[in-house]
DNA sequence: CATCAGGGCCCTG
DNA sequence: CAGGGCCCTGAT
């Protein structure tokens, strides 16, 4: 196959799978598939109810589209083949682990009643965190954030994808997919940094091998405490206490997991609440004591909300902080 | 032009 | 435990 065929080859997810996934109540559909603080890649869309986005399990790679119906998700899988009924009953817990359709977060929304916190409840009750994605997946999202800006993350994301993902078609959509280790561990340092990736090279070959090698059982991290699966997580390279940090409540879905502020956050987060330029890391981590348990939960309603707000109007200093 | 910092982390001394 | 180096890119 020579490049540019490879280039053009779109799969093509003909074959429709129907189900319906009941979220436990409150439920966000929009908060929930969509954060307006993330930076856009070319394996997800989301419009108002509906959400389209990749995957890759057990070697296939499938379209899936969500659709908002009130206190139940429609969800359509699409897949080249037609799937059996043993792979679509694997695939449902993941999907419910993955999107957290199942996560009890009233405890919070019904708890906090200061001003500030019940507007924001008010708007956005029912988001909780959403990892979407695997965790071999998640970690390579995290590594090119680091100490990149967010047009050279994007532009790293999709370096990778155009390299070792494939393009998928359904529901008129074209979208890219993630990879399998194995695909990616054949490669070499070398060849990553003709993507431009830098130095992060060594740290994507290294996390790469070890997803490949089987040494990560994701599947078995779920089952640790916060502790535990902070500790496993640390001792992987390239990884560290703001990745780690993400990781905790993004994708492990501990909500009172808040123990540092990555600087740019820090600098948006002394405006935002104390309207400063820059307050202590540990005065903004005492401020958000008073959501225990939910200090992290308590942050991502504050953070979106701010992001969400920016979608439709124009924030000054935020945009002077968020370095494109 | 050169210099520098940026959604960090590792390694060294 | 502080601080230099790391790839690349756009800002200054």
């Amino acid at each position: 196959m020579n490049y540019l065929s490879k280039v053009m080859a779109h799969l093509i997810l003909k074959n429709k799978t129907f189900i319906e996934l009941k979220p436990r109540l409150p439920y966000n559909f929009d908060a929930n598939l969509h954060k307006p603080s993330h930076f856009p890649s070319s394996d997800n869309l989301w419009e108002k109810g509906k959400y389209w986005i990749t995957m890759v399990w057990s070697g296939k790679y499938l379209g899936l589209k969500f659709e908002d119906m009130k206190n139940k998700i429609k969800v359509v899988i699409y897949s080249q083949k037609p799937l059996s009924r043993g792979f679509i009953d694997d695939l449902i817990p993941e999907l419910m682990w993955r999107f957290n359709i199942d996560q009890d977060i009233s405890g919070f929304c019904d708890k906090f009643k200061d001003e500030n916190m019940r507007l924001i409840i008010k708007k956005w009750k029912g988001m909780k965190p959403i990892a979407s994605n695997s965790i071999y997946e998640t970690l390579i999202i995290y590594i090119i954030l680091q100490n990149a800006t967010v047009r050279r993350s994007v532009q790293m994301l999709e370096n990778l994808f155009n390299k070792f993902g494939k393009k998928v078609q359904f529901d008129n959509k074209i979208l890219s997919t993630f990879w399998e280790s194995e695909a990616m561990a054949k490669s070499s340092e070398e060849e990553l940094r003709e993507l431009k990736v830098g130095y992060r090279a060594k740290t994507l070959m290294n996390l790469t091998k070890q997803f490949a090698n089987k040494e990560i059982d994701e599947f078995e991290l779920r089952k640790k405490s916060r502790d535990e699966v902070r500790r496993e997580i640390l001792k992987l390279y390239g990884i560290g206490p703001a990745s780690v940090e993400y990781l905790l409540f993004g994708d492990f879905y501990f909500l009172d997991a808040l123990e540092t502020i990555p600087p740019w956050e820090q600098k948006i987060l002394s405006r935002l609440l104390f309207n400063k330029k820059s307050v202590p890391s540990q005065k903004i981590l005492n401020f958000f004591k008073r959501y225990k348990p939910y200090e992290k939960l308590a942050f991502h309603y504050i953070w979106e909300d701010l992001f969400w707000k920016r979608k439709h109007e124009h924030i000054d200093w935020l945009e002077k902080e968020i370095r494109l």
